[in-house]
Order: C-alpha cells, then structure tokens, then sequence
DNA sequence: TAGATTGTTAATCGATTAACAATC
DNA sequence: TAGATTGTTAATCGATTAACAATC
C-alpha cells in the first residue's frame, strides 16, 4: 500500500476559488512590499468574513502569528504549493477564434505553471500560421500530438457545436482534465476531470439580479425610465 | 406602500445558475420536437438530483403532470420569464481586445436578452472602427453616452489595470450592474450589482485538482509520466 | 502589560438529498 | 389498475459564522 504518501486531501471547492483571490492580494501587498497581513486585512478588501479567510489560509499548512498575522511572501508561496503552481502544467488549446486568442495571450496563465503549448483550428485559414505566438495546428493532430507529448490538460474554446467531439479527441490523446469555454455539458469518461465556464449561468444569474433591482425601483416609484427620444448612437460624432 | 406588486422573489444563487444549464437542454429537446421532459431526464443528461431539479424548476412557477413531466414550451418559457430574458437589456462593453471581441460576437447574448450597444476602448486604433459588427467608440465617451442613452449593464473587458478605472466610469454614467471579465476584484457602490468571472479562481480550482490526480496515479504506481524523448513538437509538419 | 490576532471548537445557516403521499 | 412522476415535508450534509482560549 503506498497510498496516503502525499495525502490526497479534500479542500471544499468554494474555498478553492476563493484562494485564487487571496493570492492575487497578496501579490500586489508583495509587490509594495508589505510584509504581513491579517485576515480582517484581507476581508476588507476582499469582502469575506476573516474567520472564514483562516480557514482558508489553513489548508496550505502557513501559520500566522497572533497580533500580528501572516507573512505575506509565506503565504504566496503556501498557496501556489497547494495548487499547484509551481508545477507547470502543458496544455493543448482547441479552437483559434477571438476566445482562443484571448486565452492565448493571457499572460496570467504563465504564472500559475500554465502552458499552452499549441493551438488547434479546423479551419485551414488559420492552420499553420500562429496566434498570440503560438502555431496553431490541425486539429486532426490533436490526439497523436497530445499523447506523444504527454499533454494531460486540455482547453477547449471552440463553438458549441464542435466541442463535444474535441472534448472526445482530447480524451483519445489521453488528456485527463478539461478546461472548457463552450457553452455544453460535455459527456467524458469519468475519470477525466472537466471544470465548465458557463457564460450561460453567469449571464442567467446577472439578469435576475438585474430585472428584481429593476423591478423594486419601479417599485419605489423612480421616474427615470425610458429612452430620452434623441439619445441614440445615431448621430453620434466619434 | 407600493412594494410587493412584483414579489422580489429570492432565489439561491445555484438554482439561479442551475436554470440556464436546464434551459440549454431543453432547446435542444424542443428543437428535437420532444414535448416532455421528466426531471429524472434532466438530471440524467446534467448530472444533477432529480429533487433538486424539481426544486429549481418550481422557481419558474410552471407545473408538471405526474407521470408526465413538465411541458418542454412552458418550462423555456418559465425560464425565460423567471430570468428576465425577455426583456432587452441594452449594455456597453470596455475594451475591444481578443476577448472583448469574442464576446462582442457571441451570438447566444441575444436570445438571451443581452444587447451590447457599442463597445469602448482608450487605443485610437481601435476607436472608429468595428469589430464584430459593433462599433468602438472613445472610452473617455461611456459615461456620458451611459446616462443620455439609459444604459443600465456594463461588461468590463479589459487588461486588469484598467478595470478599475473603467468600473468608475460606468458608475459614473449610472450604470447599475457589471459584468467584469478582469481579474481584479472591483470596488462599487453597493447598489451596483458585480458579477465577476474569475479566470483564476477557476484555474486555481482545476489545477489543485489535477495536481491531487496526478499525485494519487503518482501513488498507484503509474510508469507513464515524464516526457517521451522525443515527443517534442519541433520538428512536427504542419 | 494590554490589545490584536490567531487557531479551533461549537452554533447556525442554507443547500442537498431522502422519504412519501398525491395524482395523472 | 399499476407505475411513473410530481410536489412537499423532513433529514442530512456541508459551509459559514460566532465564540473564545491561547499567544505574540
């Protein structure tokens, strides 16, 4: 038995996103060079309760000092560790059109160990010329490519239609997670791990906030309502 | 007291981004021409509990027969009607990049009742021209043109240093909720509603979760890691 | 020292899941 | 009718928040 060696812990997934945010605060405290923080710090500017915060932070095993909190470049370094950020990860990249790009170029992404290693287009206009600085190939080479590289993660930013069978040649390259920009519930074995960004669900959510906040204000009565008749883009010098 | 004539329903913030998940689905049965759907047949699709999806549903108001199911019609409608995607809701977007441009070009926004009017950026050679049809204008005209044109939705997307800046403009022209695509959390007013999409958060949660796979294969005993010699992409034909 | 802050246990809150009567 | 499925109440589970002793 040599399970247990690295304990595979379970950390809930909401603190798992909130650290992300942690990190990118204690980045800017670094960069002006402040040494520590407290949770009460962080929750202010993050807008999360401090207790919470500490339960948090205790998953990457840093401890703070009482009265006077936690070292802040401690605390950077704890939670790349715990994600994993200080492992480079190789990706294949599906899907060369504006979104693809936009990933492409985020320059975030090297930073937390991701590496988009090449891009993938069926359409022959962009095969073989380069997005953002990297190739961009056929996608029939997905597969061989990413199982002669090694490649176990997987980004897929296709349109909806073509997502499901990329999501199947990333699974034949033996990609094992995918990161997924299409608006689909894709259907993999389940041992591939498959985290979906879902405009749909965000945008869902938004417009319900939105229309109650709408509606309670014609509730209370507000007459600013209604396009002002010439206020049109029209004539509108640029 | 003319409060409560539209019931500021509360719905939890997952059965809100559950919904669109749902809606998605059942366009595709109704474009199948399939009349009913149990919820059974949705949580076998989405991977999601039955009662859960009952629960979710009743939000909409729309009920089902039992032994039947619900009506496929009546729960897109239902939907549509609970989130408000019926009702246009014309918004402005900041920044004409790679990734403003996808979103400026998706074109599920619109059945989904989102509008963008025009889009904005500070690069002249971007401002006066179009991009996905829409056109880019001075940022330095938002505000202005927010308030005389009673744009109330703002998409934020723009390079992280911006956002900021951006945000107050937006607010500054009366805008009353922002969809921000930059990762950097945003200080409004608190009346201002803010849906962020965190980039990070998610690729903090995926990788944790990649690492914890590797590692746990790593325990098993696994041979199959490390780069084949030469698996590189190099010399590959395009 | 006094006060702020951590680390942790206990209490609360909310969401998910189970159980089951009603009914098509 | 029998069986599937709804609608709803109750039980469970997990995450957030509160309380508080330990300590720098």
């Amino acid at each position: 038995m040599v399970a247990d060696v690295d304990t595979p812990r379970v950390i809930p997934e909401p603190s798992l996103r909130r650290l992300p945010q942690y990190y990118q605060f204690l980045v800017r405290l670094a960069r002006a060079d402040v040494r520590n923080v407290s949770c009460s710090q962080i929750g202010v500017e993050l807008k999360f309760d401090p207790t919470q915060i500490r339960k948090d932070l205790a998953f990457t095993g840093i401890n703070g000092k009482p009265n006077v909190g936690y070292g802040v470049t401690d605390l950077i370094r704890g939670i790349e560790d715990l994600l994993g950020w200080n492992n480079v990860k190789d990706a294949f990249l599906a899907g060369a059109g504006n979104l693809g790009a936009a990933l492409l170029g985020y320059s975030g992404f090297k930073q937390r160990g991701l590496n988009i290693v090449a891009a993938f287009d069926i359409d022959p206009q962009k095969i073989g010329r380069q997005v953002a600085g990297k190739h961009v190939l056929s996608l029939s080479k997905l597969s061989d490519l990413a199982r002669r590289m090694h490649i176990h993660l997987g980004i897929i930013a296709t349109p909806e239609n073509a997502a499901q069978s990329v999501a199947h040649l990333m699974v034949e390259g033996g990609i094992r997670a995918i990161w997924n920009f299409a608006p689909v519930h894709l259907k993999v074995p389940e041992n591939v791990i498959v985290q979906s960004e879902s405009l749909e669900s965000s945008l869902g959510a938004l417009s319900f906030k939105v229309e109650q906040a709408l509606k309670a204000e014609l509730g209370k009565g507000s007459t600013d309502n209604g396009r002002e008749p010439g206020g049109g883009l029209a004539g509108e010098e640029i």
